[in-house]
DNA sequence: TGTCAATATCGACGACCATCGATGTGACCC
DNA sequence: GGGTCACATCGATGGTCGTCGATATTGACA
């Protein structure tokens, strides 16, 4: 997906119109959470705090390298920290990431 | 796109594992949102309050068929409301739409 | 009714991406 | 070193969707 870690774009989505590169960066950021198998992948490893990716295949039921593949895009987004202890790799959420889509979202647009 | 009215699906996407067709629905509001063209209608419509859709097509850079597709896909998702006014048609943004997205990214997971 | 203007819909094409089998890369153990 | 386990990367494939030209639809006006 060559994805670029989600960075501060704009405040406020709704508050005035986005430029034509702000909006793409924009649109990456949701890109990167939509889709289902990553969503899920986040949602268990946030309710687990840290979770080796060994007990992440099993309950999400995809192939070990489609797994892997979602997990490196979360991490080049910025949305997950990868650990290697072994051989195993331990990720963690950071959730300050979150707060940038947030932001975005939050809006005080003239009301409709 | 077959795009659903965006509904509230869970709280807080980081408290607890989203189930598989919780996911879903989440990753297709996202993936409503993932799209630079349907990014910049929002905040051009939302920064004018109320816009005709003839206004839309020059701003953006794209044909009216794709413009008239985007606004389509915002409306059917329930992020625009769509009047029609003669023969033109007049798109409002509806605030109370992203909440739900902004609630599923507000979260108070467990400390990464 | 006929013409024109503003949008919506259709059909097709092309690009992006999720998926998986096969393979590569380290780490551990004997 | 050989073998195995956990994970990442590669290559190929199939489906989804953004895009636009062509066409249909709807309203205004004479």
């Amino acid at each position: 997906m060559d994805v670029k870690t989600i960075t501060t774009c704009c405040d406020g989505l709704l508050t005035a119109p986005l430029s034509e590169a702000a909006a793409e960066d924009l649109a990456a950021a949701f890109r990167v959470m939509a889709d289902p198998v990553r969503l899920r992948l986040l949602s268990i490893i946030a309710a687990q705090g840290e979770t080796c990716a060994c007990n992440l295949t099993a309950p999400v039921g995809k192939s070990q390298p489609t797994i892997s593949h979602h997990l490196s895009v979360l991490t080049d987004a910025g949305l997950l920290r990868r650990e290697k202890r072994g051989k195993w790799a331990w990720y963690a959420v950071i959730p300050d990431r979150f707060a940038v889509l947030r932001d975005a979202l939050a809006a005080t647009p003239v009301a409709a």
